[in-house]
DNA sequence: GGAGCCAATGTGAATAATCGCGCCTCCTGA
DNA sequence: TCAGGAGGCGCGATTATTCACATTGGCTCC
């Protein structure tokens, strides 16, 4: 129902400025990082110049909140989604997929919270409370069709959340480098299969792992 | 003898200059990037004036290559370590170990890789194919010990070497966003304990895997 | 042991570019 | 007609970089 664009009617033909704006501000911050980022750069980019940005955003800040914020309202569904109800293996990789495929067809997120978590910048600890909180929710995680003993005995449930996060958000700001090492585009559906692949088999080893014969020195 | 400094002690060589020059830098960069770092900023930690560098680095560029330089010193010898002899799940992880006992004790080559795999930058390129190479040459990485179906039937390897791969490395440039959701120090030994735990339970995972069973939809 | 010298290392001042940002004017379309 | 949105201009701060200059420490030669 999405196709009403080029032909007939007013909606969606071309992109208000603030929106395109917004467009513009997001790639940048994404790929320099706030302070690195230079409203010359984004105004460039939409075709403007700078000083008319202030005719739509209060300042640089002010931008880039923006920016987060419609980040966060397009991410923030599926991540409160896992807390209601059993908590299975099935439900968890579906909760995954979801999350991988939003990173890939929308990689800025990840990119701008690396930013964050490696500069700082405004609202940091902000955008970390929004996004990482309801992962670690009292009750959300919690296995309950599986006597899943990483989580209860050896406490490293937090770990497994942290891992699997870091490894779909890593991939997303590390991907360009393997380009070449691995000889696919990285954001190609084939590459979104391989990386889907590798999650599902390292879950399973999460989930059923009991604990038995560690690797070669006692726990 | 030599001990003319304050106590008696035999070792204290008070750095020099262009090593304590060098030592700024490379956390300046390692937080902000290349671009966001001020060579004021480095000569204030320093204790000396901005112009000042120019005695003992040509530019800004040419310091970012010595501080690239002397990071990766550091961290080639073990990354080459596993292309000799078979491969085994306790050579990895033993391999491993060392890679994220040598992050956790410097953690600035991880930053700055992080920030030159989202915004570029001077010798982008060449770093690159300095660190990942020689974990994708071919023959290194290859299983004879076990007849692991990942590797030849999958084609899955280098995604696993890449996941492992960023789980160290993004375990160091995303931690400070754990800290309060883990509870504890990133950086201290017990974390360290913990990661190490996960990724032995994680690269059990991979080495096993036999590619039966997929979760719940045909491979 | 001075006198002279040079290279190394620091400094402040100056330059040109770029930055965020405010002011004010002009154009356009409803 | 009129207001919103774009551009021109420019201020003040910061940037990397250069330069002229002061100070040092060690070297040689008498």
């Amino acid at each position: 129902m999405a196709a009403t664009d080029s032909e007939n009617q007013a909606k969606v033909p071309p992109r208000s400025t603030p929106e395109r704006i917004l467009d513009a501000a997001e790639d940048l911050f994404a790929e320099k990082g706030y302070s690195a980022t230079s409203l010359g750069d984004v105004a460039d980019r939409v075709g403007i110049r700078s000083p008319s940005l202030y005719n739509h955003f209060k300042n640089k800040e002010a931008l880039y909140e923006a920016v987060l914020e419609r980040l966060l309202a397009v991410f923030s569904a599926p991540l409160g989604e896992l807390d209601r109800g059993s908590v299975t293996q099935e439900r968890v990789f579906f909760w995954l997929e979801t999350i991988v495929r939003q990173h890939h067809a929308n990689p800025n997120l990840a990119r701008l919270l690396q930013h964050a978590a490696l500069s700082g910048g405004p609202h940091t600890n902000e955008l970390i409370d929004r996004l990482f909180s309801p992962m670690f929710q009292p009750g959300a995680n919690r296995i309950e069709g599986a006597e899943n003993t990483l989580i209860e005995n050896t406490g490293l449930q937090p770990w497994a959340v942290m891992a699997f996060n870091n490894l779909v958000m890593s991939y997303v700001t590390m991907a360009p480098m393997y380009r070449d090492l691995l000889g696919q585009d990285p954001f190609s559906d084939a590459a979104l299969d391989n990386q889907l692949n590798l999650i599902r088999i390292l879950l399973r080893a999460v989930f059923e792992y009991k604990g038995d014969a560690p690797l070669d020195q006692g726990a």
